[in-house]
RNA sequence: GGCGGCAUAGCCAAGUGGUAAGGCAGAGGUCUGCAAAACCUCCAUUCUCCGGUUCAAAUCCGGAUGCCGCCUCCA
């Protein structure tokens, strides 16, 4: 397949380190507060990720962090008076909460930061023992930028330009501005563990160093995380571990394009997120990982209620044609009548089209096209009177049931009961609507004794009435069925 | 100030040199008591604008305009 690598800005073929293995990082979250609509995007994104290269027959490890120790750990757990491992522990359980119903599969590992202290520290005393980087008198602990020549080949800068910006301020106890910390002295109040620079804790970048390093040994082959993370977080991590062992830290960069709300990026700082949660209130969780697939996953992605509407329809609409190839296969006569040719033939150009959709860039917009091209020839076929009765019929339904549940499994959509999802999701339209469906039952009873009285008039009235509830009805040749408009 | 990205129909969105996928909305038709759903047909001679390269450009180059991101914690 063909994988965008930030670091070199083009599509490359991707080929593992190890034929048939992937070794694949991405960054976690940092446990202090609930996940937003940008976290579950990343989430799924990289999901997809490890879902394709499964599909492809990889052998995968993924392995994903959990920043466990940081400053708004720290300041959330001394807000709350309790210990930075409550809040983590606490976030943890949300985050598994939320992902598990996008159906994100759980890495091979998912190793704590606060796991990898003393192995943070030696990486740091390694690095200061090849002068990469220097000890302060207040017990700090600086990498030093400038020794190593590469800095800033990620994120595509030089060290003047990055010099030359205004906001950088300098540290007091830094050599250069640019200098990040890896050793942090303890103060008042912080977590605190002992190294051999003094009792103190680990800077942020190095845990993904040491924990990737130490899970899947260098070079991975991934290291995946949300385009925020390309500076100065990843640079970082790979100017760490390459300087301290001299070989190349990853292989493929890949980062996510961020969710946008009102066209501005979602975000804690700008306060403007909408948490999972939020939208679990008033839509299936299908529904959000549906809208998160339907654009690249390096494009912006704009939220909105209106996108997620859309969303919703997009997705009902196949799960609706996956009943009703289920219900084609109940038939239990069938005809000799040969399908036409070009049927299967179609079917088999998108089957193909979805992998080679899937396989450049891991395209999942495109894709989705020819699912919907599955959908629309699922629907020609059965709609045809004489065709719907065909044995070949009933196999070309069985093979694009099996195709559904395929691109499914790489998409991570599809998966449920087609009925109990079209069920749960009239369920969750009308309660977001408010409409209450022990009503709506009544009204579409009323309106069926009226039509079988011949009572057009009636019906129609009841119709309408429906209709301002926000409801259409629709009869079938087993009865009326109602749904929200 | 430095670096980078994006601009495709009413809305969302694929498409990196060969003559504009798909979804939503909309129009007409089949079906239906009438509808709905489903299906069929239609819906961008055109890809922000101006130049250029080329037999050929939404796709490459230069410029303009607009929007966004990173440079500070951030998926």
């Amino acid at each position: 397949m063909q994988l965008y690598n930030t670091i070199s800005r083009a599509k490359e073929p991707f080929v593992s380190r190890q034929p048939g293995k992937v070794a694949m990082y991405v960054c976690g979250i940092t446990a202090y507060d609930l996940c937003h609509i940008g976290h579950a995007r990343s989430s799924v994104v990289f999901d997809v990720l490890v879902r394709h290269l499964k599909h492809l027959g990889y052998d995968v490890t993924f392995v994903r962090n959990f920043t466990d120790v940081d400053d708004k750990i720290i300041r959330r757990a001394n807000a709350e008076n309790v210990t930075s491992d409550v809040i983590a522990e606490r976030y943890i359980a949300a985050f598994y909460e939320d992902m598990d119903k996008l159906g994100i599969l759980r890495p091979q590992a998912e190793p704590r930061a606060t796991d990898y202290v003393t192995e943070m520290a030696d990486l740091a005393t390694r690095l200061v023992e090849t002068g990469h980087a220097y000890r302060t008198p207040s017990g700090d602990v600086y990498f030093r930028v400038r020794s190593f020549p590469g800095y800033g080949k990620l994120s595509g800068r030089d060290l003047e330009d990055m010099r030359a910006g205004a906001r950088v301020a300098p540290g007091e106890e830094k050599e250069d501005p640019l200098d990040f910390a890896l050793w942090k002295a303890s103060k008042p109040g912080e977590p605190v563990w002992d190294s051999p620079f003094g009792p103190g804790r680990p800077g942020w970048h190095l845990e993904c160093s040491v924990m990737s390093e130490k899970l899947l040994g260098l070079p991975i082959d991934i290291h995946g995380g949300g385009q925020d993370l390309i500076f100065p977080h990843h640079e970082n991590e790979m100017a760490q571990s390459e300087a301290a062992s001299g070989k190349t830290f990853c292989r493929f960069w890949v980062h996510n394009g961020f969710v946008r709300i009102n066209t501005e990026k979602m975000s804690k700082s700008l306060g403007n997120f909408v948490t999972i949660r939020d939208i679990y209130q008033r839509y299936l969780p299908e529904v959000l990982r549906f809208f998160l697939v339907s654009s690249h996953y390096r494009s912006p992605l704009d939220y909105s209620d209106h996108a997620l509407d859309e969303a919703e329809k997009g997705l009902r609409r196949i799960y609706a044609a996956k009943a009703q190839l289920e219900a084609a296969l109940t038939r239990s006569k069938w005809s000799g009548t040969a399908l036409p040719a070009d049927i299967p033939q179609e079917l088999t150009r998108l089957e193909e089209a979805f992998g080679a959709a899937m396989d450049d860039d891991l395209n999942t917009a495109q894709a989705l096209g020819h699912v919907f091209g599955a959908v629309r020839l699922a629907g020609r076929v059965l709609e045809d009177k004489t065709l719907a009765k065909s044995r070949e019929t009933a196999d070309l339904a069985r093979r694009l049931l099996a195709d559904l549940a395929a691109w499914g499994e790489e998409l991570g959509v599809f998966a449920q009961d087609s009925q109990a999802f079209l069920a749960a999701l009239k369920a969750c339209r009308a309660a977001r609507l408010g409409i209450d469906p022990a009503r709506v039952g009544a009204l579409v009873a009323e309106r069926q004794d009226a039509r079988k009285a011949k009572d057009f008039a009636r019906s129609d009235a009841i119709r309408d009435e429906l209709a301002a509830l926000g409801v259409t009805v629709m009869d079938t040749p087993t009865g009326p069925q109602w749904d929200v408009a």
